[in-house]
RNA sequence: GGAGGGUUGGCAGAGCGGUCGAAUGCGGCGGACUUGAAAUCCGUUGGCCCGCAAGGGCCCGGGGGUUCGAAUCCCUCACCCUCCGCCA
C-alpha cells in the first residue's frame, strides 16, 4: 500500500499521480474520511486519558486505606466507561474503513513509466536475436508436441478439464530440463538463493503482495480453510521477510525458486485456449529480491538482465519492454515484460515480468531492516519469472522445431539431457 | 486423533489485577581506558498513531470478555513444543 502520510500530506500530488495509471482516486471521500477519524480519534484518547488517570488514582486511594475515595472514583470511572466503549467502537470502525479505503490503492507508477492506458503504448527497450525464417511451414507447439507424443491435451481434460496439460517422455523430461537449467543458472551465476517455499500460503500473504479483494477470484482456494494455492512462487517467496526486520548487512536477500503455479483464469474466458500458452497450472522459476530502498531500481535492471539471460543461453529471440503506466499491475511501479518470438503467432508473447514495487508489498507485509542510523525502515521488494518454464517449452518446440517434426535441443539443456541433441517421436 | 506445556522488546528471559512499556542478560549505539583491538567500566537503546509543539493514545501471538483498572483472570482462534496413538 502507498505511504498514508503521503496522502495526508500531498493529496492532491498522489491523485495526480495515481490518473497517470487510470486510478480515479476518490479525494473528497478520503478527506471525509480523515476529518472524522481525527476528531473520533482525538475524542477516544481523551477519554482513555481521563480513565488511565481514574484507574490511578484508585489505586493511589486503595494504597491509603481511603476505600470512601476510591468508592467515588470507583463510581466515576464506570460512568466513564460507558462512553468510551461507544467512541472506541466508533474510532475502530473508522480505522477499518480507512484501512480497507487505503488497503485498495495501487502503487504510484514510477516518473520513467512511459504514460499510456493500453498496452500499445507500452515501449519497446529493446530485441535480441533474429527470428529464424523457416523453410518450412512451422506448426505450433501443439502439434509438434503431438508429433513426439509428448503433449496431450485431451487426456488431461479428462482428468481436471481443460486450461491443463499431461506431458510424456522426452518432452517430459525437456520441460524439467529447462527448470534445472534456469535454477542452476541463477544460483550459480546471478547469486539467487535457492528455496522451496509452500504452494499454499495464507490470505494475509496474498494480502501482502497485491489485492487479495481485487484478486480473489484469479486464486484457487482450498475450501474451508484460509489458504490459497499460489498463482506464483512470489506469494511464498516475498513473505519470508514479513514481520522482519533484517540486519543491514543482510540486504540484498536474492531468492530464486522453482514452483507449480496455479490460476483460475477467471477473467480469460476464450483467450489463448490452445495448447499451454495460458494453463490453470504451470511451473516457473521465480526470482526475488529483498534489497536497500536507495538500491531497488539498480536492481530492477540487474534482475531483469538475469532473466534475459536465460533467452540468450537458450538462444531464443526476445525483446523487452517497459509496460505504459495504465498496464502496470496493481502493486508494481515499474514493470518490464521480457517476450519471447513465437513463429506460430509471428509474435513476441510475454514470457517473463519484472517488477519493482519499492515499499509497496513491505508495508503491507511489514517487511523492514535496520537503516544506517538503526532505524526501522520498509525494504523494497521486487521480483521477475526467470522464467515462465511452460512458455519457455512452448518456445522451444516452435523456435527448434525441424522440418521432420523433429526439435533440436538448445546446447545449453544438452547437459541436462544426457547429451541428447535432438528430439523425436519414438 | 488423545493429553499436557508454551507464545513478552533486535535476541534470550523475568513479571503478586494498580506507579509495568515492562526486571535482567546478550546484542546495538555513545563515551572512558588502549598505539589499535579485546577485556573492563560508565551512559544509552522498542514499535506505531494524533499533534507545530507541549502532550496524549495504542501495542506483552490475534480477537472478544470481566474490572474503576488486565502482560497478569475468563472465553475463543492461530501457531509452536513435549508425550501417546495412527500414517507415509
Amino acid at each position: 500500500m502507498i505511504d498514508i502520510q503521503l496522502l495526508r500530506s500531498n493529496l492532491d500530488g498522489v491523485a495526480a499521480q495515481l490518473a497517470r495509471r487510470g486510478y480515479h482516486l476518490d479525494v473528497a471521500a478520503f478527506k471525509a474520511l480523515e476529518d472524522a477519524r481525527k476528531s473520533i480519534q482525538t475524542a477516544t484518547e481523551q477519554l482513555q486519558s481521563r480513565r488511565n488517570a481514574l484507574a490511578k488514582q484508585v489505586g493511589q486511594a486503595k494504597a491509603k486505606k481511603d476505600e470512601a475515595q476510591a468508592a467515588t472514583l470507583m463510581r466515576q470511572g464506570a460512568e466513564l466507561g460507558e462512553r468510551l466503549k461507544q467512541m472506541e467502537a466508533e474510532n475502530a470502525a473508522l480505522q477499518a474503513r480507512l484501512h480497507e479505503f487505503v488497503w485498495q490503492i495501487p502503487n504510484i507508477p514510477h516518473e520513467s513509466v512511459p504514460l499510456g492506458s493500453r498496452p500499445e503504448d507500452s515501449v519497446e527497450q529493446r530485441r535480441w536475436g533474429e527470428p529464424r525464417s523457416f523453410d518450412f511451414q512451422p506448426k505450433d507447439h501443439v502439434d509438434v508436441g503431438a508429433g513426439l507424443d509428448g503433449l496431450d491435451f485431451d487426456t488431461a481434460a479428462k482428468l481436471a478439464g481443460s486450461r491443463f496439460v499431461v506431458m510424456r517422455g522426452q518432452v517430459a523430461r525437456l520441460h524439467r530440463a529447462i527448470a534445472q537449467f534456469m535454477l542452476d543458472v541463477h544460483t550459480s551465476q546471478h547469486g539467487y538463493t535457492e528455496v522451496y517455499t509452500p504452494y499454499m500460503v495464507s490470505g494475509a500473504c496474498a494480502d501482502g503482495v497485491t489485492s487479495l479483494a481485487k484478486f480473489r477470484d484469479d486464486l484457487f482456494k482450498v475450501e474451508g480453510r484460509d489458504l490459497y494455492l499460489i498463482p506464483t512462487a512470489e506469494y511464498s517467496v516475498t513473505n519470508l521477510v514479513r514481520d522482519e526486520i533484517l540486519p543491514l548487512e543482510r540486504l540484498p536477500l536474492r531468492y530464486a525458486c522453482h514452483s507449480p503455479c496455479f490460476r483460475s483464469e477467471a477473467g480469460a474466458a476464450g483467450k489463448d485456449t490452445r495448447g499451454m500458452i495460458r494453463n490453470h497450472q504451470f511451473d516457473k522459476v521465480e526470482l526475488v529480491q529483498i534489497v536497500h530502498p536507495a538500491k531497488s531500481y539498480e536492481a530492477h535492471e540487474q534482475l531483469t538482465g538475469h532473466a534475459e539471460a536465460i533467452l540468450r543461453k537458450l538462444e531464443l529471440p526476445y525483446r523487452v519492454v517497459t509496460l505504459c503506466t495504465g498496464d502496470i499491475g496493481f502493486p508494481s511501479a515499474k514493470t518490464y515484460d521480457i517476450e519471447v518470438w513465437l513463429p506460430s503467432q509471428k509474435a513476441y508473447r510475454e514470457i517473463s515480468s519484472c517488477s519493482n514495487f519499492e515499499a509497496f508489498q513491505a508495508r503491507r507485509m511489514q517487511a523492514r531492516f535496520r537503516n544506517e542510523k538503526g532505524k526501522a525502515e520498509l525494504v523494497h521488494t521486487l521480483n521477475g519469472s526467470g522464467l515462465a518454464v511452460g512458455r519457455t517449452l512452448v518456445a522451444i518446440l516452435e523456435n527448434c522445431q525441424n522440418a521432420d517434426g523433429s526439435v533440436t535441443v538448445p546446447g545449453a539443456l544438452r547437459e541436462y539431457m544426457s547429451g541428447q541433441e535432438r528430439i523425436a517421436r519414438a
